[in-house]
RNA sequence: GGGCGAAUAGCUCAGCGGUUCAGAGCGCCUGCCUUACACGCAGGAAGUCGGGGGUUCGAAUCCCUCUUCGCCCACCA
């Protein structure tokens, strides 16, 4: 016997497959990109150092890892680069939270001590993710794997902070910012989120410094009264003229005040009156700034009341504003006490609920705290406004284009970078000053004294923003600033695959970093993914407790279900809906589909031979209708599948394959084959069933059933290809035991299947589509009639069409083997009833109509005759207009002439097609 | 306050340049352990494509409007 010996199990098992199939990858490096072609990049969105994989996590590298297959099999030098984050402010909370378990601060330990101690932590966590990576299957080029706090990576960001220093980019910015009072450190416009919240509006009465009366004002954060420096009206505003020019007395605090006008204020909200408080509020700041009010902090860094000078160099010695009684208070607290306080002052007016935005740290959700202190700040507009002109012009792309607004928004309103965070964890900022002469300079090197003077120095005690290097990362990790082979070959890159909540933070300020200092886009396609959620369309996070871990996912079904359901859940940028109360509703689709390829596998692997023929050798008489079928099925199923990667509708390719495998390989193609099949291996003459049945229409068996392991070998081999960047561990395991399958040839690396023109068939698909509605009507006709399965029915085709009759014929075999029928052709009956049943006796006589709905026929081409007269009609119209004769250019016209002649030829065959069945 | 997205079968979603369009998977109902698969096979029920207008010979598909969810941006205290 020629069959392959191994047996299968009846069920896919992925947990014996998976990790030695990864490593086998691994062990041969497959996935360091090839040298010979030209190449693909995509460099991974880094995940934080402490991190563990989420959903989200999930999904954009499942993407990327689709991607990245798909280019490595067409043959191109693909390039996935992986690595981790340092993630400022996330790690240093992290390590933070556990020295608190051993009653420490981070003050105890010491700068280098605590910064010690974050290493010694991620050099054990850092693996973790990029393990948990490749446990879901990516296929990254581990051997270039960076990370933002890489010694070379450090020397890139620096460069970059002198390099933008030098060209005056850099600048010291004394204004209020966010600031987080638990993390205490300084925070950007972007990681200061704002949510809406349904707060209080509190109208506070100050009254006039000469006792004359008062004026109200409406402020939703009490406490920072205390910091007030002013009472501002707009000048147009007939209620703020009495008291222009005039002192309000500061309630508690108990000191005069002036009443201005500015022209900021909105005479439409509140009472008009506005308090101003310039040290803890942004617009206050501005109107502080025109008015040279004082600016008095009133808060510590943590958020309590109190004297913070905080960061504002040169600003001590405000006077005591902050009561004994307050001092220390939480600012909540305080806030409560304060509005007490006031009311038994007889000066609250009135407390209303008032809906606003408030902004929380990204990083542990505290309320930010508007706050003036000195950061540094990266002058946005140069940078931004080369990458605008660059997408105008279609340099690069963002998918789905529906972010274009948001983007264009942002980049056009750019505001400036505040880079400067209050850790230690971090790049530290190079900027050093004399202490003797004050010169302040940024320096590439970590210099000893002074230049001018040689006075002693201070280096800046602050890190930067964690953004501020991996907003380099497309060409830091390929050896930047040194020319390097890898950045010469690898940059610019391909395609970038991140969730949209970091289009600012990261994407757009690397394509500025991209454009500014490698003078070209870093990338040319952004991939924004969607969102995972749960049923609640909630996001799927933490602190909700709704996540789903990917892990578990693996461990239950496996590693090709998980990327399945992420990939086949939807289309391109849209947000992914899993349950993560019901991980078998949510997850069984890919479990169940990598069952059924593992069976069709099983199947035809049992089947075949050591040695098959190559497809392109098989003679093409010896190929059936069936066989004709689903090779020019194949033809189709590659050529779609390859259009839907291109266009990163990879859901499309996805559902492309499934069709094919399950819907016209697995339900058609094999159950008509296997009479073929099992005919051959009988040996001439037997008075089997099997062999009298086949040779029938099909000539030799022994040719036959070649013919047939030659074409289920093929359409496993493209399926399994097609599907790898999908389901990349169950391809891999079946495709190695196709005959055949040297030693050393891997999936990974196997070429995609290209078209085979000469297998295209339309007559074939046209035969056997026929073919199938018999065989589903006679199937109908069964069930309806409660017909047991085996017994045999006798079915009658109206020999209505060509097509019908000469399909249906040439598989005799097939259709009385599935439908357990025996056929016959009798031009008997009329046209009507799909199909009839009559009873005689025990034999049951089934009638199907030549296997044509003629009245839902008709109507087509009727409706499409109308659509054509309709659309002929128009354009007859118009190119009878002079006008458009004189005015349009000579090839649209003569393209309009040719459309024309089309629609006419189309309208004639309609109209024949409609005549031929009696519209 | 601006901008964007979604609303199609019980659930999760395709379809949205007007021929091929009312679909898939899961769930449900009825038969089947048919020698690859019960994580399966065959058949079936189920949707006035969110409401209302409009354009058209023809609209899930284009336009307007309303409703409900969701997201992003914004210094209205």
């Amino acid at each position: 016997m020629p069959e392959l010996t191994f047996t299968l199990p009846p069920q896919y098992d992925p947990h014996a497959v998976e990790a030695p199939l990864y490593r086998r990858w691994q062990e041969r490096g497959l996935f360091a990109p090839r040298a010979d072609a030209e190449p693909y990049v995509v460099v991974i969105p880094p995940p934080n150092v402490t991190g563990v994989l989420h959903m989200g996590h999930g999904l954009n590298n499942t993407i990327q890892d689709v991607l990245i297959r798909f280019e490595r099999m067409r043959g191109r030098a693909a390039e996935w680069l992986p690595g981790t984050d340092h993630a400022g402010i996330a790690t240093q909370n992290v390590v933070e939270r556990l020295i608190a378990k051993e009653g420490k601060t981070r003050f105890d330990l010491g700068r280098e001590g605590f910064v010690a101690r974050v290493w010694e932590f991620i050099r054990g966590t850092g693996p973790i993710i990029l393990e948990q990576l490749r446990q879901i299957g990516c296929s990254c080029d581990w051997d270039r794997t960076r990370f933002t706090f890489d010694e070379h990576y450090t020397h890139a960001v620096r460069e970059v902070f002198v390099a933008l220093w030098e060209e005056g980019l850099i600048y010291r910015g004394h204004r209020v910012i966010h600031w987080c009072p638990r993390c205490l450190t300084a925070l950007s416009d972007e990681e200061a989120e704002s949510r809406e919240t349904t707060g209080n509006l509190y109208h506070i009465k100050y009254p006039l410094a000469d006792g004359s009366g008062s004026v109200t004002v409406a402020t939703t954060r009490p406490e920072t009264l205390l910091g007030d420096t002013a009472v501002v009206v707009h000048p147009d505003d007939p209620r703020g003229r009495p008291y222009l020019g005039k002192q309000v007395r500061l309630p508690i605090v108990n000191i005069p005040i002036p009443v201005l006008a500015d022209e900021s204020v909105d005479k439409d909200f509140g009472t008009g009156f506005v308090k101003v408080t310039p040290a803890h509020d942004p617009n206050d700041f501005e109107i502080g700034m025109r008015h040279k009010l004082e600016m008095p902090l009133i808060m510590t860094e943590d958020g309590h009341m109190g004297e913070g000078d905080g960061k504002t160099e040169g600003r001590k010695g405000e006077s005591q504003r902050v009561p004994v009684e307050l001092a220390g208070l939480d600012r909540f607290e305080a806030r409560k006490k304060i509005v007490k306080m006031l009311e038994a002052q007889g000066l609250l007016v009135k407390v209303e609920p008032h809906h606003h935005a408030i902004r929380r740290c990204y990083r542990c959700d505290t309320v930010v705290e508007p706050r003036l202190s000195d950061q540094w700040f990266v002058k946005m507009k140069p940078l931004a406004e080369p990458v605008l002109a660059a997408y105008r012009r279609g340099e690069f792309a963002i998918v789905p284009e529906r972010w274009r607004a948001t983007f264009e928004n942002w980049m056009e309103n750019i505001r400036d970078w505040n880079i400067s965070r209050q850790l230690w964890w971090g790049h530290r900022i190079p900027v050093f000053t004399c202490t003797k002469c004050k010169h302040r300079w940024a320096d590439r090197a970590d210099p000893q004294a002074c230049p001018n003077c040689g006075g002693p120095l201070e280096q800046d005690p602050d890190v930067l923003d964690t953004w501020f290097s991996s907003w380099l990362w497309p060409f830091a990790t390929f050896g930047w600033p040194e020319r390097t082979a890898d950045l010469a070959r690898f940059y610019p890159g391909h395609t970038l695959v991140t969730a949209p909540e970091i289009l600012f933070f990261w994407v757009a300020r690397m394509l500025m970093a991209g454009y500014h200092f490698m003078g070209k886009k870093p990338f040319s396609t952004v991939y924004l993914t969607g969102t995972a959620r749960d049923t609640q369309h909630r996001r799927m996070s933490k602190s909700l407790g709704n996540g789903i871990d990917p892990l578990d996912v693996v461990k239950l079904y496996g590693a090709d279900a998980l990327r399945w359901t992420l990939v086949g859940s939807g289309s391109l940028g849209a947000d992914v809906i899993l349950d993560p109360n019901d991980l078998e509703t949510t997850f069984a689709p890919g479990r169940n589909f990598a069952n059924k390829l593992w069976n069709i596998g099983r199947f035809i692997l049992s089947q075949l031979p050591t040695q098959v023929t190559p497809i392109e050798r098989v003679g093409r008489t010896q190929l059936t209708l069936a066989d004709r079928w689903i090779l020019s099925r194949a033809q189709a199923t590659i050529r779609e599948a390859t259009a839907s990667l291109e266009q990163f509708r990879l859901d499309e390719a996805a559902k492309t394959c499934f069709a094919f495998v399950w819907g016209e390989l697995a339900d058609w193609y094999v159950e008509a084959v296997k009479p073929r099949l099992s005919a051959g291996t009988e040996p001439t003459g037997s008075p089997s069933a099997a062999a009298q049945r086949a040779p029938a229409a099909a000539g030799d068996p022994v040719a036959s059933r070649a013919a047939a392991q030659a074409v289920l070998s093929y359409c496993l081999d493209v399926a399994l290809r097609l599907l790898h960047p999908v389901v990349p561990f169950i391809t891999e395991e079946l495709w190695q035991k196709l005959p055949g399958r040297g030693a050393d040839e891997l999936l990974p690396v196997a070429s995609w299947p290209t078209t085979l023109k000469d297998l295209v068939n339309e007559v074939a698909e046209r035969q056997f589509a026929f073919f199938q509605e018999g065989i589903t009507k006679t199937r109908n006709v069964r069930s309806d009639y409660q017909i047991p399965p085996r017994q045999e029915l006798i079915v009658h085709f109206l020999d209505a069409t060509k097509d019908s009759a000469a399909g249906i014929a040439s598989e005799k075999d097939t259709f009385e083997r599935i439908g357990h029928l025996k056929l016959r052709f009798d031009p008997i009956g009329s046209h009507k009833g799909a199909a009839t049943i009559l009873r005689d006796g025990s034999e049951i006589f089934v009638v199907v109509d030549g296997v044509i709905d003629f009245d839902k026929q008709r109507n087509r081409l009727r409706s499409e005759l109308s659509r054509l007269d309709h659309q002929i009609q128009k354009l007859a119209e118009r190119l009878a207009d002079p006008k458009f004769l004189s005015q349009a250019p000579a090839e649209i016209v003569d393209r309009e002439r040719e459309k024309e002649r089309s629609w006419r030829r189309q309208h004639s065959t309609v109209f024949d097609r409609l005549h031929s069945i009696g519209g």
